[in-house]
DNA sequence: TTCTTACTCCCCCAAAATAGTGAGTGAGAA
DNA sequence: TTCTCACTCACTATTTTGGGGGAGTAAGAA
């Protein structure tokens, strides 16, 4: 039984598998005396990976019912730079109010909080801790170990990136400034010939840009590369 | 003179304008003995914001030279999830050299170590310490102090969004789950065919429901609606 | 120097998307 | 109950995009 957050720290910044994180959000559990501690990521194509204490039939069920798509705690964490506590999460639709139940039956508590991390390709971790709990006791819980949160998803987060070599620059397609120019436009709404305008070009040459940009970023079509360009961040709009 | 980290914590939380982080930028500086202490963000639409303790001069020059351009920080950090020392970034190039040099002049030290923090949007803000001193003993500085600035670095983003009311959820529109599959879709590069074919409807259902999320999200076309649903965080790809 | 890369311009034609209509069902809310 | 909204399907004409060519200049790197 590890009991003091400096150990903890030690036994994540120490993992060199993903199993050691496994092991870890197992400890912190048990440190924390929550129901779950929870480490995962979606990065921009979609794949996930994570390490935590929830059962392997919750997140089967959750992969399996596309939750994703439609979990408050992820849409609300996509929406804000700040962690959540998932009571003051918008569970109105019914959809959400289902999924809820539906965690309840796994063996998940009814209280939450998630920390939302965000990288430069898209890539967005989530570090979460669930439990039973008031609401009162689960605010005050909260705000008394808000910090040693934070730095806990930190570090976890930095070692997940070691284990997926994420960052690597080599991914990010380098984008001339006139193709981030194009994309930029595009994704502002213009169409060729506002673009062109807007770039005072010909719209013969904003071709060139777009489809260039559109290889370079492997994209199907236009709107694929601008979701792209987005995503992976090397435009902002 | 503000003498511990809990006061320095405390001076940004009851922060209420901007230049009462002004002033705590200024105490951090004192705190940590550096040089200079630094936070700003660049948001979705290149509005800058910030409170630092860089003279008024080096601040226009940064911007009249457009450093923002090839500054290896801002690169270096738009890269990484993780905070970097400024020595261990790419410096080969001629630009960079020369504004490195440039800001010596401006009273800037050699050495630095910028936290990247990044939002739902394109957000991106940046705490940075800047200091003179060797390698080494910067290494161990920042080694020794690097939870507590991560912790610095949120509660100064913390506060500079509720001056700024970002994430206002409000403003981003409810598609319906079929918006949002088609908007899914489309991001992921699928043509109509491909995407109606993925939703199984016909392709005149999903151009109603393309047509529907574009006015919702006010587009002017399908790109335009993509890309806004991408920003807005309310699909993820 | 040579070589690459970004930037600019032009053609043609097929394929895809858009704008403007329309209508009918079922579920849930007021 | 009535009313709204999500969901489903259809047609026609016009505009926009996509894919295939080719070609020349200027700047910077090897």
């Amino acid at each position: 039984m590890i009991d003091s957050l400096e150990q903890q720290l030690d036994s994540i910044q120490n993992a060199s598998t993903l199993e050691d994180l496994q092991i870890a959000t197992e400890a912190l559990r048990d440190y924390y005396k929550v129901l779950h501690v929870v480490y995962h990521w979606v990065n921009s194509i979609g794949e996930r990976f994570g390490a935590g204490t929830y059962s392997p039939e919750w997140v089967d069920r959750y992969v399996e019912k596309d939750y994703l798509r439609m979990d408050p705690v992820i849409y609300g964490c996509f929406q804000r730079f700040t962690p959540v506590i998932w009571k003051e999460l918008d569970w109105s639709s019914k959809a959400a109010r289902a999924m809820l139940g539906d965690a309840l039956d796994h063996g998940l508590g009814n209280q939450g909080y998630t920390i939302p991390i965000r990288g430069p390709s898209g890539q967005f971790a989530l570090f979460t801790l669930n439990n039973h709990a008031e609401d009162d006791a689960w605010t005050a819980f909260i705000s008394d170990n808000a910090r040693d949160l934070m730095i806990l998803a930190h570090e976890l987060n930095k070692k997940a990136l070691e284990f997926e070599q994420w960052g690597d620059a080599a991914t990010t397609p380098m984008l001339s400034p006139r193709e981030l120019g194009a994309m930029t436009c595009l994704a502002k709404g213009m169409n060729r010939a506002q673009a062109a305008a807007e770039m005072q070009i010909s719209e013969h040459t904003l071709r060139v840009y777009i489809e260039s940009a559109r290889h370079k970023l492997g994209a199907m079509n236009t709107t694929h590369a601008v979701a792209r360009a987005l995503s992976t961040g090397v435009i902002i709009v």
